[in-house]
DNA sequence: TATTTATTTAATAGACTTATTAATACAACG
DNA sequence: CGTTGTATTAATAAGTCTATTAAATAAATA
């Protein structure tokens, strides 16, 4: 496990804890197992973050940052058309999700366990989605106004759309079980879906 | 809590149990808190139950079976229209959830604590799905072939059915603090996205 | 080199967990 | 009434988990 030559113990733990609390949660994972993971002592574990909720925390907290900024980060999309500028938002979201198959899952199961910690991470999104919110719904009222958009509402789409693309990722670690699929083939869905929910989405928007 | 005159302590634990698991998760409900909010000694538990593992997949077995013969019990819907059939189906599913919206997350979170239990349970489903997909997919093709039905694949279609469904309730407890929304709100919200989850669909559909 | 500082370990306290066992209360029944 | 079987409790073993402390080692610095 531990051919970190270079790699500092702190950051060492700080990896193997990610990895084991994505896997794992938070209940199921004790400093401990942590430790012999990584090679060191126990105590170490506490040496560097004191408590396992500190530590747990530190991940959480950039993992969710990485997250809901990656979401919400979708400048320089310039004067594209609404309906390509859909599917950019999409596509992205769902790279985003790709590249973090598990953080929804971690922060739904996570967040039920310590509700407080919303609060506190609400504070530190500071990127306010209300103004992309305002310009979107402001271009989809302008679609349908001219007839190139059916009637919905920007809050509704906007639920179909999360609900389509984190479904997926969420139910994968059952469905990769339940249909006995190797890694290989777990990627083929993953790719043939991220076009479907385009589809599927833009599909319905028609006048 | 237990004014629980005329049931008896083993249906008690299991209720108690029931709702804590649903709540919090296998591995944050100790049995000790069970029998703390039963009224009863701890060995308790134990006496009827055995382990904790088997209080727990006692009503995981049980969650599991209600979950997916809900889903698949479709019969008597005869010689309906496609689209009407479709209709019904998102709608069961839905209010399904509604009536169990905390099962789908124990589902998920649980099967990836103990995968091999899903082997097991795919044996005890003999509520084969197989028939009603194939009578689905015949209907399907014969719209899409008569040009009422846009081209897509059943199991894609499937997939985004339940996406849509599933992902709100796996979401709520995030969206409820997020949004801060009483039961009233929430309930409004439940009945509104079933509409149009059904609107969503169904407008993707279009030829 | 000597001394201070940072890293790491061993040992362990203290709390909690699951599970078992033996003793007790309670019921039914002959 | 006394006996038998079930339901329930108290006590506790054995283990794990988090966190702390003091000692040992390594690194840095003067």
């Amino acid at each position: 496990m531990d051919i970190n030559n270079e790699q500092s113990m702190e950051q060492t733990i700080l990896e193997v804890a990610e990895r084991l609390f994505l896997e794992k949660g938070f209940a199921m994972t004790s400093t401990t197992e942590i430790a012999k993971e990584v090679g060191c002592n126990q105590a170490l574990i506490h040496y560097y973050y004191r408590t396992k909720d500190n530590l747990f925390n530190v991940i959480f907290e950039q993992k969710f940052k990485t997250f809901f900024q990656g979401i919400f980060e979708l400048q320089n999309l310039g004067e594209i058309p609404f309906l390509d500028k859909l599917k950019y938002i999409i596509e992205s979201h769902y790279d985003l999700l790709t590249k973090n198959p598990k953080i929804p899952s971690l922060i739904l199961n996570e967040l039920s366990r310590q509700p407080e910690q919303l609060n506190t991470l609400k504070d530190k999104l500071h990127t306010l989605p209300e103004q992309l919110f305002a310009e979107l719904n402001r271009e989809l009222q302008s679609e349908i106004e001219n007839g190139r958009v059916r009637n919905i509402a920007l809050v509704d789409l906007l639920i179909s759309m999360l609900s389509l693309n984190l479904a997926l990722f969420i139910m994968m670690p059952v469905v990769e079980n339940l249909l006995s699929l190797n890694e290989t083939q777990k990627g083929i869905l993953i790719t043939h879906r991220k076009t479907e929910n385009v589809e599927f989405i833009l599909k319905s928007l028609r006048p």
